[in-house]
DNA sequence: AGCGGTAGTGTTATGAAATAACATAACAGA
DNA sequence: TCTGTTATGTTATTTCATAACACTACCGCT
């Protein structure tokens, strides 16, 4: 992902190294494995991607970057393998972005981001939706998923 | 814009006949000038296409519909005259289903939707955003922009 | 072990969405 | 009228995403 400033140190999520790759990709194992669902070579190695990367995916990055000499992985790879992943709740797209992050939260799965627009650098929040959602009910809705993507300047960007 | 189910009579928006049509462009028109913007012919025609329409509109929808005569217009014609309406806040899109709606709101100019699955539709409501840019706050970004999109079924799908 | 269903993958091709780049035209102000 | 700016027309290309179909791996059953 690219970024505009030059102030790319002082951010806060600076892609898992070994140990906690190794640890996050076990944890996702043994949701799948409670789940009855196979995290199978091709889906571990789009979630190790998403959690090594400093920002948001696309999906062409990842296709560029599957293969580990350098060979390109088919779109249809790539994108069965984020649908899962997306479904599980390993990862969200964001939408504004067409992009592709890791989850970085615990439990809900309501997805909302705050998006630097000169960093491009997106964090991931547990979202409090009651105003919305009392709307929805208002109107009769009933809602099945809500996302929520706030575009502006993160603090590093902003004090620059 | 595509919907699955068969009760489409019994939703709201039915897209705007003439009156209500010429009365939205002459209001548009009216705000462009205040503004110091000019409502060109492209500008006004993808504007009244988004009126006339019952739902969200895809680009290429706009594409083939713009010209009267069946002839398609280039889609620079089209994005850039989105691009207009949205900065004037005539339309907004809509994310999660890369595609536009004229803006059925009055005052306030950020976007949240109530999507059904089922029809198609989207609705508009005016969000209030306040947990959301609480968590901003604390998180000290500047945030310039908020989009909010709600999945589900509405009231008619729902019930059917 | 052998069988059959389901889920997952590989592959080719294509479709849909958006923009780059550059030429031309319309308009407002000095 | 000249000149800068904003908008449009046009060609081509890039980026994003999925359809369709053949093949394989795995699971549960008898």
């Amino acid at each position: 992902m690219t970024h505009s400033c030059d102030h790319h140190e002082q951010h806060l999520h600076h892609g898992l190294k070994e140990t906690g790759l190794n640890r996050a990709l076990g944890a996702a194992e043994r949701r799948c494995a409670d789940a009855q669902e196979r995290l199978t070579p091709p889906r571990r190695r789009v979630l190790e991607l998403l959690l090594k990367s400093d920002a948001p995916m696309k999906a062409y990055d990842l296709i560029a970057a599957f293969g580990t000499e350098g060979q390109p992985a088919k779109p249809p790879t790539v994108y069965r393998a984020l649908e899962f992943l997306e479904r599980l709740g390993f990862a969200h797209r964001i939408e504004s972005l067409n992009a592709y992050v890791p989850c970085r939260l615990e439990g809900g799965h309501a997805a909302a981001f705050l998006i630097c627009d000169c960093c491009g650098e997106a964090e991931e929040f547990a979202p409090d939706f009651a105003p919305q959602l009392a709307v929805a009910q208002a109107a009769g809705y009933a809602v099945r998923t809500v996302t929520l993507e706030a575009r502006g300047l993160c603090a590093a960007c902003n004090a620059t």
